[in-house]
DNA sequence: CTTGACCTTCAAGCATACTTTAAGGTCCAT
DNA sequence: ATGGACCTTAAAGTATGCTTGAAGGTCAAG
C-alpha cells in the first residue's frame, strides 16, 4: 500500500505520515524499488491506535513512547494506565481553571451589563475589565 | 522612567514590554537623548488593564484593538462587552470538550482497572487505548 | 578609564501538530 | 512521448506569546 492509499483509509494525508514517521509514531516502511513508502495492513490499526490516544488527548511524544515500548516488544500497558492517570489529573486542573475564568468574565459581563458606558473614562481605558 | 523600572513595577520584564509595544499593546514613549525608551506613571495603569484583559482571557490581538480604540478617542466598551459575550461562549464550549473529554478518559481509566495487562495483544498495541 | 548595569535593534528560537512549498522523480494511460 | 496523478526530500510556514542571542551603545561609580 502507498502512502496515499493508507492516508485514506486513516482519513488522513500522505504528509501527516510523513510526519509520524519522522516523529517516530510510524516505522519507516519497506521501499518499493522506485522509492515509494510500501506499508501493510497493519499500518491501518497502528493509525487507528494513534487516533484512539489523540482522542484521548496524549501528545505525539507520549504516543510514541507507547508504541516504542510495544515496538521493542515489552507490554506498554502499565505506562498507558499511568498517563491515563496523569491526563485525568490534568483534565481536572484544566477544568477547574475554566471554572474560574468562567466566573470571573460572567462577573465582568454582568458588571458592564448594569455600568452605562459613560463611566468609563480614559484612564481606566474601560472599566469593564 | 526607563523600560527596566517599568518592567518591575508591572512585574513583567523589559522584552515583553518592547513586544508589547511592536504588536501594538503599548504606544511607542518618548526617547531620552540617548535613545532609551522614557516612559510616564500612566504605563503602568495601561500595562495593569493589558493583564486584566489577559486574564479575562483576551488575545493581545483583541487587548491591543480595545486600546486602539480608545487611543484614538473612542470608548471601546460595547466592544469589550461584546468581547466579553464571546469569551464565554468560547469557554462553555471549552467546557463542555472538557467535560466529554474527562468521561472519555475516565471511562477509559475505569476499563483499564479491570482488564488485567496480558490481554493487550502486541496487535492491538494496548486495549487501555 | 574601566567595570558593570542597563539600554538599543533585529533575528531567531520555543512548543505543538501539522501543512505548504519547492524542485524533482515515477508510473500508467493515451 | 507526453500528461497527469502520485511519489520523494528538505525546509519553511502557521498560530500564540513571549524569550534569547548577538552585537553594540550609554551612563554612573570607583
Amino acid at each position: 500500500m502507498r502512502i496515499g492509499e493508507l492516508a485514506g483509509k486513516a482519513k488522513t494525508r500522505a504528509s501527516t505520515l510523513r510526519y509520524y514517521e519522522e516523529r517516530g509514531l510510524l516505522q519507516p516502511p519497506e521501499r518499493t524499488p522506485a522509492g515509494y513508502r510500501n506499508y501493510g495492513d497493519e499500518a491501518v490499526q497502528r493509525l487507528e491506535f494513534i487516533d484512539r490516544a489523540r482522542a484521548a488527548g496524549l501528545t505525539l511524544a507520549q504516543t510514541a513512547e507507547i508504541l516504542e515500548v510495544r515496538d521493542a516488544g515489552g507490554s506498554p500497558c502499565g505506562h498507558v494506565r499511568d498517563l491515563l492517570d496523569r491526563r485525568l489529573v490534568e483534565i481536572d486542573e484544566q477544568l477547574e481553571q475554566l471554572r474560574l475564568l468562567r466566573t470571573s468574565v460572567a462577573d465582568l459581563r454582568a458588571n458592564a451589563a448594569q455600568t452605562p458606558p459613560e463611566v468609563c473614562t480614559p484612564e481606566s481605558i474601560c472599566r469593564y475589565l
